[in-house]
DNA sequence: AACAAGACCTGCATGC
DNA sequence: TGCATGCAGGTCTTGT
């Protein structure tokens, strides 16, 4: 489900609930999700107070006060739902309970492929999971010179190579075909071709959609809810994904000439793009 | 080294 | 109604 708008719209509504606030008892449902829970996941967690909640590409990231990090995936179906403490009726799928003497955060994983587990905050950024993670696209530090040094050399095409979390973090399937569109540039050119102008203009495009998909509080699709349960409107805004054979909105060609928007696959998975306006 | 394909899961829409 | 198929916001491993 969740690329970076998504899970920092998670972070931000769990912080608000968790942030300065002590973490009574955890409830584990299971002993896998993706990857088994680290040996004494509950009781390590239960009893501290949470310093802070941030993200890390697709991470979330849950400080604890003696120096503790959990570290969570929303995998594709993930969601973090809050509601009033000490609740007693659980869904089929919440695998994980954090109890608070004012709430209760469960973590809801229908199809499993995310994970929790635990690390230290100065050992954080060698962890596995996040240690060979490329720039945040919406740092200062990732321009078009950036990226354009990132893509060299590398043959795939554009949309692959930027689904990979190690060229840039925390695109996914949607937000990279939005950024391609607004872009102007075809997913299926090969990665190395974009530099100079057009790595400019891509950033800048990365820039745009993640900060108007953050703001609107992400896309709900299918599983996406902010933890308070409010959706994310983002989706209204879509120019091409999940849009095949509708007018581009960015040319006045007429969809039943052209065919609009067009659905190819890729590595396996869909892009949506205007063969027009993409090249 | 780079890339594609398969694997991991459940749920939902579609078509017979 | 039931059943089979294909598809879904992600990553990790395996094989060429």
């Amino acid at each position: 489900m969740p690329e970076l708008p998504e899970v920092e719209t998670v972070c931000r509504g769990l912080a608000r609930v968790l942030e300065g606030r002590v973490i009574d008892r955890v409830v584990l449902r299971r002993a896998d999700l993706r990857t088994p829970f680290p040996p004494g996941f509950a009781d390590r967690i239960a009893g501290r107070r949470v310093v802070s909640i941030r993200r890390r590409a697709k991470f979330m990231l849950m400080a604890l006060d003696d120096g503790t990090v959990v570290i969570g995936h929303l995998g594709m179906s993930g969601r973090m739902v809050i509601g009033p403490p000490r609740l007693n009726v659980l869904d089929r799928h919440d695998h994980v309970v954090f109890e608070t003497a004012e709430a209760s955060v469960r973590f809801n994983d229908p199809r499993r492929f995310g994970l929790m587990t635990l690390t230290a905050e100065d050992v954080l950024s060698e962890h596995p999971l996040l240690a060979r993670l490329g720039p945040e696209p919406l740092d200062d530090s990732f321009t078009g010179p950036a990226l354009a040094a990132a893509l060299r050399g590398k043959n795939g095409p554009l949309k692959t190579v930027l689904l990979d979390q190690r060229v840039v973090a925390g695109l996914g399937n949607i937000y990279v075909s939005e950024a391609l569109f607004r872009a102007g540039l075809s997913p299926r050119r090969a990665a190395r071709t974009v530099t100079g102008g057009r790595a400019d203009r891509l950033v800048r495009a990365i820039k745009d959609v993640l900060s108007e998909a953050i703001a609107a509080g992400g896309s709900t699709l299918r599983d996406h809810v902010q933890p308070t349960g409010e959706l994310g409107y983002f989706q209204h805004r879509f120019a091409v994904y999940d849009r095949e054979g509708q007018p581009c909105p960015g040319c006045d060609c007429d969809p039943s000439a052209t065919g609009g928007i067009r659905r190819i696959v890729q590595a396996g998975r869909s892009t949506f793009f205007c063969p027009k306006r993409q090249r």
